[in-house]
DNA sequence: AACTGACTCAACCGCGGGGAT
DNA sequence: CATCCCCGCGGTTGAGTCAGT
C-alpha cells in the first residue's frame, strides 16, 4: 500500500518489553481501557508504535491468558478448527478464549504441523506397504508424550504471567474494575462475535456457518467432541475400517466411526451437528488419524 | 567447559478491511 | 466515490534457550 511500516519512525523502540514498559502500558489500560491504540504510545509516552502495544496486551498483559502448556484437549481443538477453518487462527482462538490467536499459531507451526506431517509419512507408508497398522499402545494416549509437555514457558513468558495476574487482581480490587473489565470483555466478545462472523464466511457453502454451530452445540458439547480422545477413538475407528475393508471410502469410514460413537457411552446426544462436523471433516480425517497415531504410538517420538 | 545445531516463541512486518471524512 | 487512517490478522524473523557432542 506504499504506507511507510509504523514502527519506522526515529526514536521508536523494538525488541522485547521490560517490565517497566509493561506496567506502563497496563495502567494506562487499567485507567482507559483497551482500544484507541494509536493515542497510547502517546499518552503513556511509550517509546513503541500502536501495533506493539496492542500486541502486547492482547497476546501477554491481557487479563485471563492462559500460558504454557496446551492440554491434549486444546491440541484436538486446535487440530479439528485448524482443519475446519484453516489457518484462521483469530477465528481458532475465538473458540479458546484463553489462548491467543499468536499462541495457537505458534503451537501449530512448531509442534502439531510438525507433528502430523512426521506422522503422515510414517503412516503412509506403513498403509501402503502393509496392511499392518501401526501399534497402538493399549492404554491409549494418555497425554504424556504430546509435544505440549516437552517445554514449558519462557522465563521472561512467566514475569509477564506474573503481571498479568497482577493486573487480574488489580482490576478486582480496584474500586472501579467493572468498568474497565466489562470494558474489555466486551470489546472481547464484539471481536469474538466478529471472528465468529468471518469463520463463518470461511465455512463452504453448504455447511452451518460457525456461529450456527455455536448456537446449536453447548460449549460442553462441543468441548466433548473436540477432545483428544474423541479424535484419537474417531480416527482409530476410520483405520481399523480401512484395515479390515479395503476399498471403503473414508465417507463410510466414518459413518461406521458415526455409529460406534452413537453406541459408545459417555457421550453427549449424537446431534446434527455433531455429524456435521463428523461429515465435514472428511476431507481432514488423514490429519486427525495422524495426530491421534502420533499421540497414540510413543515410538514415534 | 565450550561449541554447535535445533527449537521455541515473542515480536515485527506487510497487507487488507472497514470506518470516518 | 475517493482517500485517509486505524485496527486486526497471518506470515515471518531472530534472539534466547536447550540438548547433544
Amino acid at each position: 500500500m506504499g504506507r511507510p511500516p509504523c514502527c519506522d519512525k526515529v526514536g521508536i523502540k523494538k525488541g522485547p518489553w521490560t517490565p517497566e514498559e509493561d506496567i506502563i502500558l497496563v495502567s494506562y489500560i487499567q485507567e482507559h481501557g483497551p482500544g484507541n491504540w494509536r493515542s497510547v504510545p502517546i499518552n503513556t509516552g511509550l517509546l513503541r508504535c500502536s501495533k506493539s502495544c496492542r500486541l502486547r496486551w492482547t497476546n501477554y498483559l491481557r487479563p485471563g491468558i492462559k500460558r504454557g502448556n496446551f492440554t491434549p484437549h486444546e491440541e484436538g481443538m486446535i487440530i479439528r478448527l485448524q482443519a475446519l477453518l484453516g489457518n484462521k487462527w483469530a477465528a481458532i482462538a475465538s473458540y479458546l478464549p484463553q489462548r491467543t490467536d499468536n499462541d495457537i499459531k505458534n503451537y501449530w507451526n512448531t509442534h502439531l504441523k510438525k507433528s502430523l506431517k512426521k506422522f503422515q509419512t510414517v503412516l503412509d507408508s506403513s498403509i501402503i506397504s502393509s496392511s499392518s497398522i501401526p501399534q497402538l499402545h493399549s492404554e491409549g494416549w494418555n497425554g504424556t508424550s504430546s509435544p505440549s509437555t516437552f517445554r514449558s514457558c519462557s522465563t521472561y513468558a512467566s514475569s509477564t504471567e506474573n503481571i498479568s495476574k497482577l493486573l487480574e487482581g488489580w482490576m478486582r480490587d480496584s474500586p472501579k474494575p467493572n468498568i474497565t473489565l466489562k470494558k474489555a470483555q466486551e470489546e472481547e466478545q464484539q471481536s469474538n462475535e466478529k471472528k465468529n462472523a468471518f469463520a463463518a464466511e470461511n465455512s463452504q457453502c453448504h455447511q452451518p456457518k460457525a456461529e450456527e454451530v455455536c448456537d446449536l452445540i453447548s460449549n460442553e458439547e462441543l468441548e466433548q467432541l473436540f477432545t483428544f480422545e474423541n479424535l484419537s477413538k474417531m480416527a482409530w475407528e476410520k483405520v481399523s475400517t480401512n484395515s479390515t475393508s479395503q476399498g471403503s471410502s473414508l465417507t463410510d469410514s466414518l459413518n461406521s466411526v458415526a455409529e460406534t460413537k452413537e453406541n459408545s457411552e459417555n457421550r453427549p446426544p449424537y446431534s446434527f451437528h455433531e455429524k456435521w462436523i463428523l461429515d465435514e471433516a472428511t476431507a481432514q480425517v488423514e490429519d486427525l488419524m495422524d495426530l491421534s497415531l502420533d499421540c497414540s504410538s510413543g515410538s514415534i517420538f
